[in-house]
DNA sequence: ACATTTTGTTAAAACTTTTTCTAAAAAAAA
DNA sequence: TTTTTTTTAGAAAAAGTTTTAACAAAATGT
């Protein structure tokens, strides 16, 4: 059996409200009250009823995360953050796994409707933007993306700085000599890879180095893409001498592919890729990574969903926070300049 | 605003509990009342208060699920089984994330203590169980443990037959001649890797092979032991020609020492590996893998959670899923004799 | 036609906590 | 000492749903 405020008043000999105020912490009870109350709370190990406290307070104490897939190695750091920041404040974390299926995000989101959740963080997004607008959460439902923007709808976001990653992996190649970067990416339409481009683009002009289309390669972001991508540059009159490739399965394509002719890393070619993952330090220890910040990417987004949980707009609606470069596993400090 | 029963009670013209039992599929509602009520409910979305309900019903409809590592490759599946068999029922999963740190497991447990959730999937266990003892977490609080045993607790547990699946693995290598096998392994007195070592001494008995304690190694479990272990053997007056590693990094690292000496896989060794990951199939994608029925781990897990929510005793507290072979990736169908 | 069962519905109680209002007691100020 | 203020505590209401008991109306059986 678990006890009740109720059976604590009796026990003691208080009302419920007393020994709501007590365990709360809240003022309004007398130091010997007080005692003799926190006493039985403890060595019954009482603990509030969260289903009553919820229905009193309209607040749940939970979050809901919706992520599209937990196997991208992004999600469980940033996960973690978000799970430490919220637990520390004392919420839980429903994971809402939404394997980008529409329905299923649809779904999850109605979670908010039902008053289960206190607010949703919404990782990876694509789906949601438009979606959200079609279902009643506005006003006030609380929404925080991760890795995508939705403007119009003024939903709080935290990003990271893709084109700077981009930017400083180019640079590294380019202090060492490596003019020619082949440069292997996902799907130009999206957002995130549209902005790695643009890293590349900008590390070039400040290089002084011409921008040719040839020397970039669009594909589906799979394995196998990382792996056609070297043969083809390889059929070039004048193949690159380093690589950047922009997500993890690429990049095991590549090194794979380059391996597998014979070549080594780096003495023959140079490689950068975005994003750090076990994978990617096991096959190629040696290779020039990307790195965000991702565990803070989860702090920062609970810490803004309970900002507005709480009342407080957050100070800046899009937050960007910056990568910087490991190279070869030192880290290398961020140049202003060059 | 969102609506309450009442709301709708008033806007029909009937009693709350009879909006409750229409929106619940319950008996006791006329049929013009029903649709009338349903009509209502559709056109403004209605859905009942959690918290309301949680509270009035004691329960929550939410099962919180014990992780100790998110990154490790057979969570995110195992987790995809529960989340599966929980939504379709009804149920939100609160993931908790351990660490292995036994505080946080301890705090997480506590959720149940506070009626947050219904009850508690505990994976990986180790910590759990000496600890859910000392806890008042006994008699009707309802827990279901995945890959650890709690016998004396009476707590139900889905695991996997280790033991056939590294017999399977040795079976094959055996009827490849390969009749000595470096079994790489981890610590022993995990119960799941005692259990692999089982597995393969019962295979070498089989095919009357005699066990040498030389080919089996003992390790962290890490990378660089699977590396390093390779070495090691081929050290030996008369080195395996084939090698059995229980994990993904062991095997990870065995794979890319012999890459590195310049061997190929299968040509110059045979290798089996335990448990199917990304890393395996991107690295080497001839092994032969002991695959796992993972999602189905989760599914099973969460079946018998909810038995146990509704008053139903699992049919049997200790289910054993068995493992499967693929071999260069087909499946081979499991033998029953040889 | 009467007793009995079934059906549809309501009113009230329960679930546990928080909050608001109010009264009493204690402390401080006049 | 009296008045005012502060502190402590209780009683009651509120949160939104489900569940129970109660009751009337309708249907069934004799």
């Amino acid at each position: 059996m678990t006890l009740t405020l109720k059976d604590i008043a009796e026990m003691v000999g208080v009302a419920e409200s007393t020994v709501s105020r007590a365990v709360n912490n809240k003022p309004g009870v007398g130091d010997e009250t007080r005692q003799k109350i926190m006493e039985i709370v403890k060595k019954y190990n009482f603990r509030p009823n969260q289903m009553a406290r919820g229905l009193a307070k309209k607040e749940t104490g939970i979050l809901a995360l919706l992520i599209p897939d937990l196997t991208e190695p992004a999600y469980p750091e940033i996960i973690k953050g978000i799970e430490k920041v919220a637990n520390d404040e004392g919420y839980q974390v429903i994971l809402c796994h939404t394997e980008n299926d529409l329905e299923k995000e649809k779904s999850y989101l109605q979670l908010l409707q039902e008053n289960r959740v206190d607010g949703a963080i919404i990782a990876g997004g694509g789906l949601a933007d438009q979606h959200i607008l079609n279902t009643s959460l506005r006003g006030n439902n609380l929404i925080v993306l991760i890795n995508s923007l939705a403007e119009e709808l003024l939903l709080p976001s935290v990003l990271i700085n893709y084109s700077r990653g981009v930017y400083l992996a180019a640079e590294h190649l380019l202090q060492q000599n490596v003019d020619k970067i082949g440069l292997i990416m996902g799907d130009f339409r999206d957002y995130v890879e549209s902005e790695k481009l643009s890293g590349y683009q900008q590390a070039l002009k400040k290089y002084e180095v011409e921008y040719d289309n040839d020397y970039v390669v669009e594909t589906d972001g799979k394995y196998e893409d990382g792996y056609k991508a070297f043969l083809q540059f390889m059929n070039m009159d004048d193949p690159p001498r380093g690589f950047l490739a922009t997500n993890e399965y690429l990049t095991t394509g590549l090194v794979e592919a380059i391996k597998g002719g014979g070549y080594f890393i780096p003495g023959d070619f140079k490689v950068a890729t975005y994003g750090e993952s076990r994978l990617i330090s096991l096959i190629a220890p040696g290779l020039t990574v990307v790195s965000e910040p991702r565990q803070q990417l989860g702090e920062t987004a609970a810490e803004i969903m309970i900002d507005l949980i709480r009342g407080e707009s957050p100070s800046e609606l899009i937050k960007v926070l910056e990568p910087f470069l490991k190279v070869e596993n030192k880290i290398k400090e961020e140049t202003n300049n060059g």
